[in-house]
DNA sequence: CATGAATGAGAATTCATTCAT
DNA sequence: TATGAATGAATTCTCATTCAT
């Protein structure tokens, strides 16, 4: 009761924000008007701009509220790496779950939206890059460290191995969905095959030597 | 005299498809008005629709127009690696050619424009996307897949390791450039940097394992 | 209180269709433009486009609505001849009726409007063309077929007798005033003696040879 | 060689009038633009403007060209009734004549075009309506009262007698054709069967008590 | 506070007519 | 003299934002 307890006005706030959410995701910044969005939050203009001073203002406030998604993958990055036993098969798993959040259309088309004002909304693009697909990395890099030092791996450079991971993994299929649209045509197993050519290179490239010893 | 000779018309028609470039890269689709366009190629908006019947047409015109662009490092690639002696060089070389070219603020803009716009142009989107990038992939596959036969990489499948390469090389500067501008803050020597990182890595992942013995 | 309540809204919606139907009848469909309509109505362009999706649409809708009002006359037709007892002098007083009806100026506004819009609109004049027009006659030829049964005329063919009465009163002053405008220069009392003359022969070409026996 | 000589000059102004003939009438006054009326004449908009100051007086001129096409039919209305031995069937012969000129597809376009825009041109369309369709009417009404002279018919107005004979043809396929176009549906024999009865009422009607005493 | 209307402007497109070459 | 371009305005429709009820 206290928990859910949430008032007319935060209930419309979300209604707002859910509705704007899926029209600019859908239509991009340009191809969406308040009129629409308060029509599908079922809210009166009024409200909207009582909400939100502005468009660009709703616009910015969606942006970062979705950015917000990465949080659990971002945990199963430490969770999966950390204290692997099986490495190979630990980061088939990783690509392969890396791979599916990437693809999902409204992290798709969040990207797509995104990249196409980020003449417009320079600052927020970035931002979502610095939140997001940077975050990631960013999250990856220390893991690759770790298992350097473990021996597990020989990576001279970590930021520069994670991002060789992430590419050889998201590179072919993001960069078409980015073009071509949600529906890439690629099957669940194509994705998993993808990630998993992605990890067996990446393996080839930075198995160490002699195993384990590194350090 | 034969080769200059291009008629006011023509001309008119050049200065209009270089201010409407211009602007739908620097502004996208939506955020050009045809009277800026009109207004940059010095030219009355009438001279505008007589030579393209609207903005979608003008658009789709400018579009495939620039992606006919890549031919020229299309052609590099073959002259590169086909008879090469020294693979390592060579490979290095067009890396950092193929980063090069892809930087350009003229093929990120487009690119972003693409992308921002690939929900209202879809077919444009996909034909863009198949004229260039997807079209340097077709020329490198068969390229490796020559190297694979003469023994002097390890290649199971040319197509997918011509997008390993390609992603391992633009991956990372590609994907910030999309979201924070031309100006990534990468200097050439960081990009030539990258690609060397990434042609190391695609080499040491493809390298036969005994030299001279695949086919 | 019930009856007079109409909302702000409808009210609004009333005024736009009275001006639209004014001006379009005025001034045709490509002479009046939605500015003036929204200025004549005392409204906003805005509450124009509100009402009525586009211009085609609010066309539409102002001529069928005043497709509709023949209905009075067409009850009159019913109610003059279904008892006749009488036929001359009913027949007289009826012809005169269609003839001031369809030369009120609404009506032949009407007509010359979408005599015009013919080609732009084809689906429309058809329409107006069956509610309308077409359907006095519709309405008027069982009457004849029961004068017929009566014994009070000879009507082979009800449905072209009808066309023969319509056309002999209306003929000459409609097909005038299509060209010269609302005002063709008649006065009521030329109109009255055209419309007898019209019936005067209608009668002496159906009336039946010896009264009282055609069934 | 002296009756073809017609000089550029002339043959471009035929040209255009034929052209402009042919739009005019197709899509209206408004519908029709300068530039497809050069287009179609195949003469610069240049020279439309030399040879007829705007546009309306090339609509003029047009309408006032084609209006002349009635006098084949004028001298038809002499020749079949001047000296007739058979009243009813030459009669018969004219009404079909009458029908067939009227419906053909340039006279019921130019109808359209002129009642349309009649508000516009108000002394054109009186003009082509004094010219073309009244112009029957008063070469009819001199031979009907040639007739009822020879005691072939009765009529006491012959204006009047001029006017129900044309309408009890013409009234429904022509007021049809307005509204629903060139095409009304009904074939060549329908066509003549309508007039046919037509003339049969009008005889019915005017057909003297005792056949040769009329003076 | 919420609904409909108003404002004021901007964009795409078309047109009649006139220059300039 | 004839062609393409320019002018200048009009028209349909849409939008973000603000008032009034």
């Amino acid at each position: 009761m206290i928990v859910t307890e949430e008032g007319r006005s935060a209930r419309k706030r979300r209604s707002i924000m859910e509705a704007a959410a899926t029209l600019f995701l859908r239509s991009g910044y340009q191809g969406t008007s308040m009129d629409e969005i308060a029509a599908l939050a079922a809210v009166s203009k009024q409200t909207v701009y009582k909400n939100f001073a502005d468009k660009e203002r709703l616009f910015h406030d969606i942006i970062m509220g979705v950015a917000g998604t990465v949080e659990d993958f971002l945990r199963s990055v430490g969770d999966t790496l950390r204290d692997t036993e099986d490495l190979e098969t630990d980061l088939h798993t990783l690509g392969r779950q890396y791979l599916q959040v990437v693809m999902r259309p409204q992290v798709l088309q969040m990207r797509r939206l995104l990249i196409g004002e980020s003449a417009r909304f320079p600052e927020l693009a970035r931002a979502y890059y610095e939140k997001a697909p940077e975050r990631v990395l960013t999250a990856l890099a220390p893991e690759l460290s770790r298992l350097h030092d473990r021996g597990l791996l020989a990576v001279a450079d970590p930021d520069l191995a994670a991002r060789h991971f992430a590419f050889l993994i998201l590179g072919t299929p993001l960069d078409k969905a980015m073009f071509v649209g949600d529906d890439t045509g690629f099957t669940a197993e194509d994705l998993d095959r993808m990630a998993d050519e992605g990890v067996r290179v990446f393996l080839a490239a930075y198995r160490p030597a002699e195993p384990g010893s590194n350090s």
